[in-house]
DNA sequence: TACACTAATAACCCGTGAGTCATTAATAAT
DNA sequence: ATTATTAATGACTCACGGGTTATTAGTGTA
């Protein structure tokens, strides 16, 4: 009836109909999940090309998740969270001066995740959260208040060490928030289209960023400024191991 | 059968099921859909339900719009386009520093476009573009690149006049278009939840990031190059240096 | 009042997609 | 080999939504 086994294990796109694999399932469908989600959207992702893609058939798919929205949360859970107590390490090992620092984010934070499918849940979310209320309160908690907190942590340390003039955190986090997620909006959609009018380097758009984010764009003045802009004192430079 | 016309005209909501009104339609299911098509997207929103915002039955809809696609392109053309000239002619009379006019500009983007329903078209095809990619094109055409043009006259007017320092424009426009896209993803996802962590103050964020985005995050460090002309607040008529 | 004209309706068609379930078949146990 | 177990299937239900059309009813004219 079927090609025999032999045959079967050759390519993995052609298994045999029935094989059984129960420990495989769960970690193909994710992948696949993952994949329609981040190109099509939550809304926009049927279940049953999710299976297909992962070479099951959609009641396969029922079997290992009880539903579409716990599919969407399982991927959730293994591509962001979790993540945060890496970087977090990292930036307790950070030497450099923050403008480094913030610089250091920005880019790995490319590297790492922008520039890959993670970036897509991200989008995903902010497209869809007011349709979703209950996955946007999953994220908000799952990914955002981490990530705020981390941004934060960042922009604190410049302040302490006198790097950074003072500022009201809660916005400045979005001064570095910001341009990264209007990078992956980008990316995303419009960027994803064929127009050479929509192209854009996401490493040329990152230094760009960076480099305004930290002098701005007016030309340098003579800092007459700084008496309206009361640096705190203590900033003996506490550099750390 | 029906109640008498004298009832009927008495409020706007108790209209006669039948009654015959060729003028008015087409701007209350553009009002209607505008609102719904910000409030749950382009996908998510069915044009039964418009209809019935406005007062009338599905079919009466496609009476007057061929398609949900063409509906939804009358209200790009109804609430977005055509603002462009108003807004370069605001440019031309600018007599101000460069530094003003961007804190100008992006706060009166707000008053006039963020602040309005207008700014969820935005979201909607930052959201929605890869899945439309017809609706991603015409709104490419008929917004995106306006609106690109026009910031590089701003950022290329403070580079001529010596305010601003020289970058690459097609760069920099994002840096000025970023913040206020996630200020506008924001508003329409998550800031619309309950949640206080959400909660976002438009002016304040956007007065934050005009501030950093002229002056940078870092503290001004004495420069030892050219003496120009100061930038804030208290403007000179910013004759060249 | 009768009649033509057309704005408006509501029932209808039809494809789609989430979730279910009776059946099939691969593997393990006896 | 026979049987028990369960991974996997695919046909099914049911609700939904874009678009169509036969019918109803307002309006202007004779």
């Amino acid at each position: 009836m079927h090609s025999p086994t032999t045959l079967c294990e050759l390519a993995a796109t052609v298994r045999a109909k029935h094989a059984r694999r129960k420990e495989a399932r769960p970690g193909e469908l994710l992948a696949a999940a993952l994949q329609l989600f981040v190109e099509k959207g939550y809304a926009a992702t049927r279940v049953e090309e999710v299976a297909k893609l992962a070479g099951v058939s959609k009641g396969t798919l029922f079997l290992y998740f009880s539903s579409k929205e716990e599919l969407f949360k399982a991927v959730v859970r293994e591509n962001l969270s979790g993540r945060f107590s890496e970087w977090n390490a990292m930036f307790d090992c950070f030497t450099g001066s923050s403008a480094e620092m913030l610089r250091f984010c920005m880019t790995s934070w490319w590297e790492r995740i922008g520039s890959t499918q993670a970036s897509g849940i991200s989008k995903l979310m902010m497209s869809e959260a007011g349709n979703f209320p209950d996955l946007a309160a999953f994220y908000q908690a799952e990914v955002i208040q981490p990530g705020n907190a981390l941004i934060q942590r960042v922009l604190q340390r410049g302040i302490d060490r006198g790097e950074f003039r003072s500022l009201d955190l809660k916005y400045g986090v979005y001064t570095v928030l910001a341009p990264m997620m209007f990078l992956v909006m980008w990316k995303h959609s419009f960027g994803a289209l064929k127009g050479a009018e929509a192209q854009l380097v996401p490493e040329d758009y990152i230094a760009s960023q960076v480099d305004t984010l930290l002098r701005g764009l007016c030309v340098p003045t003579a800092p007459a400024l700084s008496k309206t802009l009361p640096i705190k004192e203590n900033n003996a430079v506490t550099t750390r191991p």
